[in-house]
DNA sequence: GGGGCTTGACGACAGTTGTAGTCAGGAGTA
DNA sequence: TACTCCTGACTACAACTGTCGTCAAGCCCC
């Protein structure tokens, strides 16, 4: 579904609008605008520029348009991942693991499921 | 060192400069360029933005330049890692893990690089 | 000495992103 | 009716990236 590229507050905006369901135009500039101090008109230029590459649908609602994500937020993140991992890593994830190594902080939940995937591949692994 | 953004291409080329030891241009036309179909214009003119941008150091060496990376490969990746991380992800690593738990290919070395950091952050954990 | 390569520096151009101003039309409201 | 406010479409512009073409200077070989 959507090959094409998505810069970072575009992704940040995308994610807000994934999380946030169905939003107007309005609402997306109070939640997210404002704080970031962007004008109204940004917000809906890159609404717009997110709805024509597929990453925003919207339909209207009394008048006005109510916007969706195409893909779920965490859909949104996994895609951001892989292309991340493929086009800069050149499909390593080493360097990844090496950062996680150094960066000390890693909560409680991020450790748990680091050993879950670990138990999980461990086990494939023996029962292919 | 380098708070200048840098693009996929460029971080590619750097990444070639940084493991390909001190090269010349023409060595990376050859051996990055070619197989690419670039210009050496455009080589030329990538490596001259990352040297203004302080990823790459020359050295004129009998009237040709020879270049080196400012950083070592580990720490690019690993710099590009923390960059998307922060910016991407805003600090959470989950994604990443959700990414490697759906991803099934996992070389036997990553395997044991992430069963070790687990190891370690859990041991971290007990004895502070 | 002239022709032919190599090397670097410049300038250029299109596409993408981030940011914003402005305008026209519809909905209210005084 | 005239004024105001909200909404959405358009246009604009500067940075950054990816790609090149071209030009001037040097070097080598015939």
């Amino acid at each position: 579904m959507s090959g094409k590229t998505i810069g970072d507050q575009e992704l940040a905006l995308l994610r807000h609008v994934a999380e946030a369901g169905p939003v107007s135009v309005a609402g997306v500039v109070e939640a997210f605008g404002a704080p970031r101090a962007l004008a109204r008109s940004t917000v809906l230029t890159m609404m717009e520029r997110l709805r024509q590459k597929g990453y925003l649908e919207r339909e209207p609602v009394e008048g006005v348009y109510r916007y969706t994500a195409a893909s779920s937020p965490g859909e949104l993140l996994q895609g951001a991942v892989r292309t991340f991992v493929e086009k800069t890593l050149a499909g390593s994830v080493s360097p990844f693991v090496s950062y996680l190594t150094e960066r000390s902080e890693v909560t409680d939940e991020e450790l748990a499921e680091l050993e879950q995937l670990v138990d999980r591949l461990k086990s494939q692994r023996r029962e292919p």
